[in-house]
DNA sequence: TTCTATATGCTACTTAAGTGATAGTAGAAT
DNA sequence: ATTCTACTATCACTTAAGTAGCATATAGAA
């Protein structure tokens, strides 16, 4: 029996665990668990709301609590002492966790995280949930794919950066948000052109410059915090040409 | 009593075992393990000695088997598949492991090894290694911190490339190299400019021009794949000058 | 010793990207 | 209706970095 299936039976008991296990069917962290270990994990855990542009820049507070998202967008970003530009690392959303990197090891992380919309969280404190897992070693194998994957898409983002130029990112980036199904940009079609910046590494004005290119070919549509797909085919083909040509 | 003191003494009576053991004392992996656990785990290895400049460019390989390097220096490295240009994520040495990303989950890792020097390294099956951490969960909480660390390093390594300009990496590149007590070089100082450039990701005639000027400036020595430290106080107050001018 | 690979040093040129400034605009707030 | 704020569009300018090419130097092999 699935533990969608199981959740839907005891439901009918337990509304309000049930009620996150079925919101969060789709996080892996959970979906690999049995019904019993989520039962107990998840009742470590708190909701939280967090209004949209809400930061935390405390991070202390990563050491201390663990989180799960239930719905809305929160960035994680590096910030540059020097000139206070920013770099979005990840950006997360529905059944992401956070902070992995508290939680793997004990040291200090240097990134920030800003809500990008009014957010639902679940929230646990952090030394419950090392406890847990402690006392339940069996789950930190469910961790490791999470760690792996995100070990994998920096890696990504390093080359990304230093093999290719501005424009090619932006390419990358629409193509990477959009609904394979729906043909619709999404995740990021309602950023203001600095967060698409920060996204690859950029700035404000040159996003921009790039994206008015795109506008005049005819391949997006732009209005204000709005993009729009117009021509899907000639965004890849565009892509395309930057592979061959260099 | 510490693992250390403990293979001394088996070491009379087990000497292969022991030997490892001894040798990979500042393994953090290993270094963890009570004796007993660390004598079945190094049991599933073997020993491979790979010459200088051979390469791991066969990504079935790294699924299959799992390193622990005993001498030598391999550098993990990106290749841009459209020109060829390198990217060196890490430079692996003594006490340090591959591939992690392939025992964190199983999926294909894009990225290639080649040794840098003749290198001596413990093999073992990558599936006896997971089959033995499924049998031992308890383990697998010490390869977190590992994974921690890397995950740490590559965002660092993001934000140093999209922050900072290529003398500054460079300058940085130099310090972290700096052995703290003898103030001299270490790791990368009979590195081709070439694989300088690769670690910073930028080309090779670029490095040069930058170690032209901090060769004029009279802070370092250059010759054939040989650099040295002359001053170090000025490599660190031209860092500090770069921070304080952007 | 000579030969050959490879590494370094240096030049002139091209270009993408960052910068700063300013005008215009949409939409929310009052 | 108006004011205000954040966002967009676009200018002209600067600069670091990449590129191509070649001369020179060095270590190791033949």
């Amino acid at each position: 029996m699935s533990p969608f299936i199981k959740i839907l039976i005891m439901g009918r008991k337990q509304a309000p665990l049930g009620k996150y296990q079925l919101q969060l069917k789709d996080c892996e962290l959970i979906q690999e668990m049995d019904f019993e270990s989520s039962e107990a994990f998840l009742s470590l855990f708190h909701e939280e709301y967090w209004p949209k542009n809400s930061c935390i820049l405390n991070q202390e507070k990563l050491a201390y609590h663990f989180y799960i998202i239930l719905s809305g967008r929160i960035k994680m970003y590096q910030v540059d002492p020097n000139n206070g530009k920013e770099l979005t690392l990840f950006l997360l959303t529905t059944n992401d966790i956070f902070d992995l990197n508290s939680l793997l090891d004990g040291t200090r992380h240097n990134v920030y995280y800003e809500c990008l919309d009014n957010a639902k969280v679940l929230a646990a404190p952090m030394d419950e949930v090392k406890k847990w897992l402690k006392n339940h070693p069996e789950h930190y194998r469910k961790i490791l794919p999470y760690a792996g994957k995100q070990l994998r898409e920096l890696e990504d983002f390093v080359s990304n950066i230093t093999f290719t130029d501005i424009s090619t990112r932006l390419l990358k980036l629409l193509l990477r948000n959009v609904n394979k199904k729906s043909e619709n940009l999404e995740m990021i079609n309602d950023l203001p052109n600095k967060e698409i910046a920060n996204l690859i590494g950029s700035t404000r004005a040159v996003v921009n410059r790039h994206l008015q290119k795109l506008k005049q070919l005819g391949s997006i549509k732009i209005s204000r915090k709005r993009m729009e797909i117009k021509n899907l085919k000639m965004l890849m083909s565009l892509l395309e040409e930057k592979r061959n040509n260099k």
